[in-house]
DNA sequence: GACTTCCATGAATCGTTAT
DNA sequence: CATAACGATTCATGGAAGT
């Protein structure tokens, strides 16, 4: 099958197929973030009893085997290779396992040309145990998150997660529970999917690393949560399934989810600040000309030019010039060093360039 | 250099020279555990700066820097070629790592027939952030933990970690402060080594993994961290470090850990109980030829040859095999299902096991 | 001495835009 | 395309210094 022309032909919907297959029918550079959760490679010998004598429902199902590493590596190479290519420039990929098989995912994506930008831990707070006292119990998963190019630009959201983390910036290692209750997809009581992911996971990748709008390729779908979560926070998705009934179950959840309002997924935080030259501030009238310019602490002052330049002493330039001269460091932001007097109390010249924001555009989060 | 023949001449020594060829020099099957934390390729481009304008103290050490993964890979494979061959048919290997190496390690490893018994996290409380906003905090290393074929018995102290974790199973994350305060080595203000490990992840390593008495091999030595432990917790260790200032620091480390006293070093909780054949019970009278067992809830009764097999109605065979037939299971504990009457009241011939160990063995913690 | 404040620092693949 | 200018950016801990 030849590659398609127009992606927008695949938006939202969910092909059934087998998945190196389907990911050569999709344009070069079309996605910009994919999330993929490939069969583990389990190798589980025997079946698993629990001490009670029941039997643990455990990840045997015929797309989870491979004869060996050999066969797995070229089955992991080959759709790595499509994703590399379908991905854009600077899109974004995360793929999820576990020590039967990340080390070999990883290897192989370095190997591509991937550059990672972290590994992220899924600490699960609710695990299996280990029946056997044979090791420790096997409570995480561990996640790639790479990018197409050591050079990428890719988006991420550094200041949402921050405040998605209670004001730090958010680290390597998260703490979500897996996915039980009320999330869980259970026909007559059994669990469809024996590795459905939590939505957690996916709120989070898509949050840090996409935006309303972006298109995200699921190329093991599964019981669809990443185009559950995708729809959720308005972005398009495709998904790749290669078993009928993982497919029909994931559509029919799929089209129960309704897409959040524009302005729950428009974040004014992330926005930056338009550039705004020195030299403005005189103009509007915020600093005068000939005014000083004094450090925090007042032990460096300097005066301002009607060309937005600042002098002290021997030292010249613009406000980062000269606070990184009078410092000796190699630079500076001058924006965070200088302060001006005003009816007796010290206003930083940062603050008077947020007012002047605030004046001449709107709705831009000068003030966050 | 040809193989040493005796190896209790290397025991409690840091060789000084580099890693592979020494490692030549020991004999195959002669190590029970290695630890080792190789070069990790960090790869930095260029100099970092704090947002307070210092500047990040790097890991830009020689020893870190390879041309390419290629050349990464051939190193890795063959000082991990060596460490399969001098560790002991059921002996342990860990080896420590971040997102830079650990995937190519790993996948170097299952390669070479290691067995991956867990992937462990170590979960870092207080890590360097990340500056520029550009990323997750770094926030963890992964620990492989391995063992030499599919088939060994390795150590494995399940209970005394289940302990030392209050009680419930000790996972897969471990939570641990970098090495930092008094434990790190600096001379002059300056730290000895960029990477010194600390001494909380060795000593869960060795308990929990190793016997006292055991030899622990580490082929990258640095400052001496698991000769140290492994002294403390009464094994033996043999280093390798290319570094002869690394070297001498380690000695004179190690030199001042004086060994615990043995009583801190044998632990109860981990002898097994010894095998004991339901015969043993009938020959020592604490259970009767001809006498009838019972289940439990008394809907099973079956009754003991004097050849220690039991008999209910069709069902014949070992007091496993006839509590397994009755339930329609494949298999069963007979010692947990089979109860007799004394005096009136039920006891488990499990207890009557115990109480047998307990007669006959001393210092066996039947009890616990 | 008790308490507070300041400062240094740790395995880090750590930028974007205009000229 | 290389270079220069702009300007955005950090958490936990331990020890020193100050009150």
């Amino acid at each position: 099958m030849a590659i398609i022309k127009d992606i927008s032909q695949l938006r939202n919907q969910i092909l059934c197929g087998d998945t190196i297959k389907t990911l050569r029918v999709i344009p070069d550079n079309s996605v910009d973030l994919i999330f993929a959760d490939p069969p583990y490679n389990l190798q589980l010998r025997d079946e698993l009893w629990r001490p009670n004598q029941t039997k643990v429902d455990a990840v045997n199902d015929a797309w989870d085997r491979f004869e060996s590493f050999d066969e797995y590596d070229q089955f992991s190479k080959q759709w790595l290779v499509e994703c590399r290519r379908v991905l854009k420039e600077d899109g974004v990929i995360w793929v999820i396992g576990s020590y039967h098989n990340i080390f070999r995912i990883g290897k192989i994506m370095q190997d591509l040309g991937f550059w990672i930008i972290n590994d992220i831990i899924w600490i699960k707070s609710n695990p299996m145990p280990n029946f056997r006292g044979t090791r420790f119990t096997n409570a995480h998963e561990t996640m790639i998150f790479a990018v197409k190019n050591r050079d990428s630009h890719y988006t991420f959201h550094y200041k949402s997660m921050k405040a998605y983390n209670d004001g730090v910036q958010m680290r390597s290692d998260w703490d979500i529970p897996i996915c039980s209750g009320e999330e869980r997809i259970r026909i007559n009581g059994q669990k469809v999917h024996s590795t459905q992911k939590p939505e957690e996971l996916m709120r989070r990748i898509i949050i840090s690393t996409s935006n309303p709008g972006d298109l995200i390729l699921d190329p093991f779908m599964g019981s669809g949560t990443t185009g559950s979560v995708a729809k959720l926070l308005g972005r398009d998705f495709i998904g790749i399934e290669r078993d009928e009934n993982y497919t029909r179950v994931a559509q029919e959840r799929i089209s129960k989810v309704r897409t959040l309002d524009e302005d729950l997924l428009d974040y004014p935080l992330e926005k930056r600040d338009p550039r705004v030259p020195f030299g403005s501030l005189l103009a509007s009238g915020l600093i005068y000309d000939g005014e000083t310019l004094y450090s925090r602490d007042r032990k460096f002052h300097a005066r301002v030019l009607s060309n937005a330049t600042i002098v002290s002493g021997d030292a010249a330039g613009s406000i980062h010039q000269v606070s990184a001269l009078l410092q000796g460091k190699p630079n500076f932001n001058g924006w965070n060093f200088w302060y001006v007097e005003r009816d007796g109390t010290m206003v930083s010249v940062d603050d008077l360039r947020s007012l002047f924001i605030k004046k001449n555009y709107q709705n831009i989060g000068a003030d966050v």
